[in-house]
DNA sequence: ACCTGAACACCGTTCAAGT
DNA sequence: ACCTGAACACCGTTCAAGT
């Protein structure tokens, strides 16, 4: 069971989530591709115990985090731990919370999350709604990054900076009377940072949570 | 074309992303596979299309919205109905600003909420950040929508509260003293309102928005 | 310019059968 | 308890050929 995890992990990583299939893994496992089905039940569930072993190396991270006074400045720690561990793994972001029967260090990780809520002047509901929107920032700014990029990105054919320039390019032929926002941007768009836009939704949020919470 | 578009649209309304094949579409069309090769290169292209298609009604709706002094509360409205939209057809989510290139309407979307922060005492970068924050609200708050949910609950066999229940019993089961967040919120998430979670979320960010721009 | 049938190279999943 | 080969019912995509 152990090592259809750690290999499932190895060929989404290597290859993103195309690349995981029952018969690429199973000659990984040098075996037959049934003899999978004895551990998981489908590949839903497949998808989700691996994202959940990955999240469960998140957790310790972020058990191993420093004490913070401040509980929103807990939960800006936590959230960026989560959000670097998807930079690094793309795929995460798709799959991350979607079944929290299966994915029992998720819903730790929510725990975790939540206790800081916890410590914060807040109703139960609002305490609901705050928890939900600092996952909804990661999720949301996971998904930009979960996007495959095309092959010839990936080969290293293209870099990434180039991929970038091509869609400013093509916003920079817009009409600027009829797109001022997009040309406004078009510089910022060029060679920006995935961490640096996460942050500042995070930070937006949690500068609403601590207003909400007085302070 | 138009007619390939919206009947990729039907097949996705009536039964979701999984019931959009070549084949189920050309049954549709009453032709051949390899026909809509002509109008659509690939499938993603096909999805981009589609969901560009609806898109374009959104945008008319957000077109038609009263105009607001405030740009913070102009962006919220068009967010909500952006999210609304969403709500209605759920595989929208996964697919919105997949691609700017082929979603021409999504790009103007986009543009539209851009717009609103250029009325914002805001350095080019914060309205970069600030609008990918709005549409990163919407997505990740989406993506919960977006997850199929199981066949009984679709066939109406199990209703939404049941559904909804049953995360909620193993909830309960855990302890107390381990998952206090999880016991807290138990209350709250069942029967919770998507709308009410993703406008709570909504606000949080526009009051960090309105901070930041000075008020 | 538009459509087709038939094939190709894949998928996830099942099942009877083995050890 | 664990694994297998072989099949089933699908996929997206291609291509030579038709009108």
């Amino acid at each position: 069971m152990e090592s259809v995890l750690t290999e499932a992990v190895a060929l989404l990583d290597e290859a993103g989530p195309s690349a995981l299939t029952f018969r690429a893994l199973a000659q990984r496992l040098g075996g037959g591709v049934a003899s999978i089905y004895w551990y998981v039940a489908s590949k839903d569930e497949l998808l989700d115990r691996a994202t959940d072993h990955v999240i469960g190396m998140v957790l310790a991270d972020i058990e191993a985090l420093p004490e913070q006074d401040d509980p929103i400045d807990a939960l800006r720690a936590m959230a960026l731990t989560l959000f670097d561990a998807i930079v690094e793994r793309p795929w995460l972001g798709s799959y991350f919370m979607r079944n929290t029967d299966l994915q029992n260090n998720s819903l730790r990780l929510w725990e975790k999350l939540g206790q800081q809520s916890l410590r914060m002047n807040l109703t139960p509901r609002q305490r609901f709604h705050a928890v939900s929107a600092v996952t909804g920032v990661v999720v949301g700014s996971a998904v930009d990054l979960g996007q495959e990029p095309p092959a010839e990105v990936l080969d290293g054919a293209v870099s990434r900076d180039e991929f970038l320039g091509r869609f400013v390019a093509t916003w920079r032929e817009l009409d600027p009377a009829e797109f001022p926002f997009v040309h406004e941007i078009a510089d910022e768009f060029e060679g920006h940072d995935d961490v640096d836009q996460f942050r500042s939704a995070l930070d937006l949020t949690l500068a609403g949570l601590r207003l909400q919470a007085g302070g």
